[in-house]
DNA sequence: CCATTTCTACCCATAATTACCCACAAGGTA
DNA sequence: TACCTTGTGGGTAATTATGGGTAGAAATGG
């Protein structure tokens, strides 16, 4: 099972590139993913397996409720596949590190299943003001 | 499994051509298409195989409700088929480029299974003014 | 039925973008 | 030290978007 940990900050050139750690190629049993944002600001890299599933759901969503049909364009029309280059760089498109505010350079951040791009300053703002009291469940999880 | 993701704003020139993006093609098995106006303004792209699919449906719907034979008639016959030419070109009959509004550029937004033909400010002001609350949902989707 | 015009698909050309390739430096390991 | 992995930079070849010439197909009109 794939389990993408830890942070990384990466530099991301003029060309629009990043490398992917290599950590997290390792995990990667392939080599394509899809990048969206659905929770704003941060980018969301999906390996394309566990992409599939997703699509699966989206599909249906837009199937049975036909009012979210733009709600669910917005989101796949900000999508991209994505793969490595040989060097494990992957290329953002422009769209998405505006609508990410990524700038300079992106923080990789794994998160089990799926791998979050962050900038930042983003970040360790999320983490400050968005933490709730997981103590109170932790120990119904680690205990 | 088709997955159409992203959005490519290319020109259209005065012969009524325009480039299908390379990743829609890679992405179509076939390289033959259907292309009809269903939800205005847009155009929706369907890949030959994904047509045939709805086209029963459309049949059977005829079969079901002859009160809107005329509004079968009235999709089928503004429809077209569709096939990129050696530079993976398309040519939008004219009488669709009236109907979706579409001068000099169109938005071609990736849908999934299918592809949208925009009016690159049609379709901001379709996202703008038509988004639910999918963020209610969309962890049910992506969480 | 032939002549003329319109339309369409192929070809070539070009500019921009992208991906491949090599290079190098920093760090880790044997 | 020698060697390998990894992140980063940039040259170069391949791909891609776009414009337009041209020949053949289709439509139109005598």
């Amino acid at each position: 099972m794939t389990s993408f940990l830890g942070r990384y900050e990466y530099q991301f050139d003029e060309r629009g590139r990043v490398s992917l750690p290599s950590a997290f190629r390792r995990e990667a049993k392939e080599d394509r993913f899809v990048l969206i944002q659905w929770k704003k600001p941060s980018l969301t890299l999906f390996p394309k397996d566990s992409w599939t599933a997703a699509q699966e759901r989206l599909l249906a969503f837009r199937r049975n409720q036909p009012e979210s049909w733009e709600d669910v364009l917005g989101i796949v029309s900000n999508a991209a596949e994505v793969i490595p280059d040989k060097q494990g760089r992957i290329l953002i498109p422009g769209w998405l590190q505006k609508a990410a505010g990524l700038e300079n350079s992106v923080l990789m951040v794994g998160n089990i299943d799926r791998i979050e791009l962050w900038d930042p300053a983003g970040f360790s703002e999320a983490m400050e003001s968005k933490r709730g009291d997981f103590e109170k469940f932790s120990n119904q999880v680690f205990g």
